[in-house]
RNA sequence: GCGGCUGUGGUUUAGCGGUAUGACAGAGGCUUCCCAAGCCUUUAACCCGGGUUCGAAUCCCGGCAGCCGCACCA
């Protein structure tokens, strides 16, 4: 059994996951959060919210998930987001239909399906496996389809991304920031992927959440003001020269942009950033490294872009965040597609004075000499030199056509003008966050099995206890409540220590069923990292048991005032030693 | 999507033509009981659909799901 299994084995039987719609056989690449695990997710959003909406100020947003078809083509979803397979049809095997002709001709992804049905008939291409004959290719794209209103409807996609939505709203954003670079927007939300074949389990499925921060900069200034912050963080870099060499670097971020290593600041502080968050909500620093994208798996338009990977028992290192400097791709994508301008006004540091030469041709008279030709003789004009125009007859040609235009109709001049800014294409710097991954790699990281002495009478023992250490800021119970006895007695006081914790907002579970130490493992396994004991010494002197996780160990508290104890040791910092008399 | 293997209470497991074994977990109770103790009681399963058969958890077919490989994906 790996730890996979005994990781999805506990999350089955504790109420993080369960695999959805079981009652009716379940489907491949869906899961549930039950309720322990929706605490947990819910709390890892909401370090990310903390960091990137709070600290960072980049605004959550909310956009549809059905998406229209032109967002997506605009993305490449549509034309891009889908591959051409082509089916044996003796054997049923499935191929991709460009790399079956790969070696007959260059460029083959390129193809559309009709070409490549050609190419594969006219090579007498057949079956790899079996050496039948192969059906037609045919697209599978991988974005789940709808239809947004009756009857034929309009074609819809359920969004394989949340960033287009951040997109689309860029003037909108752009106007609400006040239209100074840089500027960013998150949104934390499903996404979906009509995946061919999800396994691994919630590594891939088919809708799954992602935390998403579209951040525009400036293209010509990507230094970060605040870089120092994290110019001593080490952290294990693995960059493409590693890559070719094998070998993981440990280096902090001030040296890898020392070396060029990371192209700039502005990407190496995402990288601290996703560092930061990741550490804080579980994941372990040493199992935790940064992948470089290789020149050639890098999308095209992307300048650099560093994978955070999180090492796991059975799937090896696994990309759980994704930091690219797209560029100027996506917006000029959607500015191309939508026929609008998607820029933002820079001014210069100092206005510019520009001399050019600027010709005006006088459209009252051209309107009527030349009619509908009109506007193409001003466009001719426009494009002709000095030289040219000073001619009392000038001469253009319009759709091969030689037209004369008298002199005096064109007015042209050298004008020195002021500029004082002009309209740019910000780049893009994009980290997007695979919360379900992420979830599980916690789960993971956080799952131990340690071997404890029984305390049997007259006997020497081991057994093991398993322990979900999380980190106190994700724990989804934080305080179990647990009278000694099941006696009318301490089940009062119980209730009552649990409605106060319960008033100071902290999670809190009561539990009065079986033994204590059954209990104390109980809560261990779904971590919860104090357990609050009532017995009957609380009813002589009113002091109950906090007992931790981590350690097992116990202290005495009083009960008065036990709520900002607790509240102190999940939130403050507060030493476990401070918090009552040593037992 | 293809091929191989697999599918039994919440978890895990025995049975492989005669309605199902055990463990752990769960619930209730007893025991002033602080690290899965004990005792009593108790809940709870043959993935779904079809076929063969007097009779199917068991054999056959199909579906669904899981694991492994291919393909796909990051």
């Amino acid at each position: 059994m790996d730890k996979y299994e005994q990781v999805i084995e506990l999350a089955k039987r504790r109420g993080f996951l369960w695999n959805s719609f079981e009652l009716y056989g379940g489907t491949a690449g869906f899961y549930d959060y039950g309720p322990l695990g929706s605490t947990l997710k819910r709390r890892i959003e909401q370090i990310w919210r903390d960091l990137y909406v709070i600290h960072e100020g980049y605004m959550e947003i909310e956009t549809p998930t059905v998406g229209i078809e032109d967002v997506f083509v605009a993305s490449g979803h549509v034309g891009g987001f889908s591959d051409p397979l082509c089916e044996c049809t003796k054997c049923g095997e499935a191929f991709r239909a460009d790399h079956l002709v790969s070696h007959i001709m260059e460029g083959a992804d390129a193809l559309s399906n009709i070409e490549l049905d050609r190419l594969i008939r006219e090579h007498m291409v057949k079956c790899p496996e079996c050496k039948g004959d192969l059906g037609e290719a045919y697209e599978f794209n991988l974005m789940f389809k709808t239809l947004i209103g009756p009857g034929t409807g309009r074609q819809g996609y359920m969004r394989p991304e949340t960033a287009q939505g951040m997109f689309v709203d860029f003037l909108r954003l752009a106007r609400f920031y006040r239209e100074k670079l840089p500027f960013g927007a998150t949104q934390i939300g499903k996404s979906y992927r009509n995946e061919i074949s999800p396994r691994q389990g919630v590594i891939r499925l088919r809708e799954f959440t992602q935390a998403e921060a579209e951040i525009f900069i400036d293209p010509v200034d990507k230094s970060h003001p605040n870089i120092k912050r994290f110019a001593d963080t080490e952290l294990n870099l693995y960059s493409d020269a590693a890559q070719e060499r094998g070998s993981m670097d440990k280096m902090t971020l001030g040296q890898a942009l020392e070396q060029g290593i990371i192209a700039h600041e502005f990407l190496a502080y995402q990288i601290g950033l996703t560092n930061l968050f990741l550490t804080r909500v579980g994941i372990a620093p040493d199992r935790l490294r940064f992948r470089q994208h290789k020149k050639d798996e890098m999308a095209h338009y992307a300048m650099d872009c560093w994978d955070a990977e999180v090492s796991t028992d059975r799937f090896g290192w696994v990309e759980i965040v994704g930091i690219a400097d797209r560029t100027n791709y996506d917006l000029s994508a959607h500015a191309a597609v939508s026929k609008t301008e998607l820029t933002i006004y820079r001014e210069y540091p100092e206005p510019k004075m520009v001399t050019r030469f600027v010709v005006k041709p006088d459209m009252g008279k051209l309107g009527p000499l030349f009619k509908g030709k009109a506007k193409m003789v001003a466009e001719a004009l426009k494009a002709l030199p000095k030289e040219e125009l000073e001619k009392e007859e000038i001469k253009v040609r319009v759709d091969s056509e030689e037209i004369a235009i008298p002199g005096d109709i064109v007015e042209f001049a050298e004008e020195t003008v002021k500029v004082s800014g002009e309209n740019i294409v910000p780049h893009v710097v994009e980290p997007s966050f695979g919360i379900d991954r992420i979830f599980y790699a916690v789960m993971e990281h956080s799952f131990d099995e340690e071997a404890v002495s029984s305390a049997e009478e007259g006997e020497e023992g081991e057994e093991n206890r398993i322990v979900m250490r999380f980190m106190n800021e994700v724990a989804p119970v934080q305080v179990a409540i647990l009278p000694l006895l099941t006696r009318e007695e301490l089940i009062v006081p119980a209730k009552d220590i649990e409605s106060r914790l319960r008033e100071r907002g902290l999670l809190v579970s009561y539990d009065d069923s079986g033994t204590i130490g059954r209990r104390y493992r109980r809560n261990d396994e779904i971590g919860t990292p104090y357990c609050v004991t009532i017995d009957y010494d609380t009813l002589k002197d009113m002091t109950v048991t906090i007992r931790e996780r981590d350690s097992m160990k116990q202290v005495r508290t009083p009960v008065e005032g036990i709520e900002e104890v607790l509240y102190g040791l999940m939130y403050r910092g507060r030493e476990f030693q401070s918090a009552g008399k040593a037992l």
